[in-house]
DNA sequence: GTTTACATACATCCACGCATGTATAAATGA
DNA sequence: TCATTTATACATGCGTGGATGTATGTAAAC
């Protein structure tokens, strides 16, 4: 066809994710085409070819437009609560603030739940998918360690000894909420994400 | 060539597997062909259209052959116990003890931790896989029911009330336990599976 | 006029399923 | 016990379709 706009290119290059963001859930990513994703997107693969280079940037990019603005959330509740309330919030209140927050965004959110789904059940993580693995190897790590200085900073704080050190327990935390949201994702009519996530926290966050 | 004694069969049959657990792990299940994997296990894809009706039934059989002595142990654990020790062991205890074990046979058994991986980060379930899925699940659910009752037992027996039902507190035990064992594989040098599972699970239980 | 945003066409490769070949182990019968 | 038959445990070959990458065409926006 001819030229569009750069509205049209971008509403397109949209479709084309949410394409892709379907039929990876339903079919697989290995399973589903590029000439899969063009069609159901009312384009070619002359349009998926324009805008990424191959499946695995395309993968990417639909990964990002989900994980992008959680981390940005993320970022804003640690960066933005000193600020505007009082003086020193407590620390373990800003994680389990955020963590709440984030269960309810894979709750609410669709393409949130549908993103993590594929990410989590629907994707083989090989070859050239390893830097979006690594990738999310290292947001991980920077939520544990953060998580971490929270626990040790509460700690001092209320003058308490920790029954084990400050970086297992952060591991055993992210593991819990980790194992709950995919669990979820597993059977999301098994239990409600939101109520147990919270329970369960709190009953982790006694120790 | 010829015909192999029944050994020999199974012999093969057992390389094809070993191939395939290798294979899978390093490139994949979906980009992994038959034709690789024969080729590892110094056959054809004949050997393997004859032990199996396709790639499927194959990735079926290398799972069973993990979990089906790991069901096993769950199974002899609850059932043998009552009989071998005194009365009415801690049902809590119990739950424990096959917990540890479970999480010693994946750090101890590189085979077991294979197939894991490859279970939890390199395949895509869908379609034909899907009835593998729904195995998981059901597994699962059985794991998670019978931590139900025992957390139940053991508070009637204590005579404590629970700060929320059972059936969630054995989701939020379940999910723990698996939320370690999928962040362990994801980095194995990251923490001490067996420490830090045995840590966070006296914790949570301590709720 | 040039670049953009695609569509179309072409060539290559590879995975799968099936059909068929085959040498030998195991069952069968005398 | 041995000869014959039959079923087994593969190997080989063929056809087919589909996915990928790239090259080229093209009309409108800029």
């Amino acid at each position: 066809m001819a030229r569009r706009t750069k509205e049209d290119a971008l509403a397109t290059r949209n479709k084309l994710l949410d394409s892709a963001e379907y039929l990876f859930q339903s079919q697989g990513v290995s399973r589903t085409s590029l000439q899969d994703i063009a069609r159901r997107a009312g384009a070619t693969r002359g349009a998926v070819y324009w805008h990424f280079t191959d499946k695995a940037a395309l993968f990417n990019a639909m990964i990002e437009r989900v994980t992008l603005p959680l981390e940005a959330a993320f970022s804003d509740d640690a960066d933005l609560r000193p600020n505007s309330s009082s003086v020193d919030v407590d620390a373990l209140l800003k994680i389990r603030r955020a963590t709440v927050e984030a269960l309810r965004q894979i709750v609410n959110d669709a393409q949130t739940r549908r993103v993590f789904e594929v990410a989590t059940q629907k994707v083989e993580y090989v070859d050239e998918l390893h830097t979006v693995r690594l990738r999310h190897l290292a947001i991980r790590q920077s939520f544990v360690s953060r998580f971490e200085q929270s626990i040790e900073s509460a700690a001092k704080r209320d003058g308490l000894l920790l029954p084990m050190p400050a970086a297992l327990a952060a591991r055993g935390f992210h593991a819990l909420i980790d194992g709950l949201i995919q669990n979820w994702l597993l059977d999301q009519t098994a239990f409600d994400l939101l109520d147990v996530g919270q329970r369960a926290m709190n009953i982790y966050l006694k120790g």
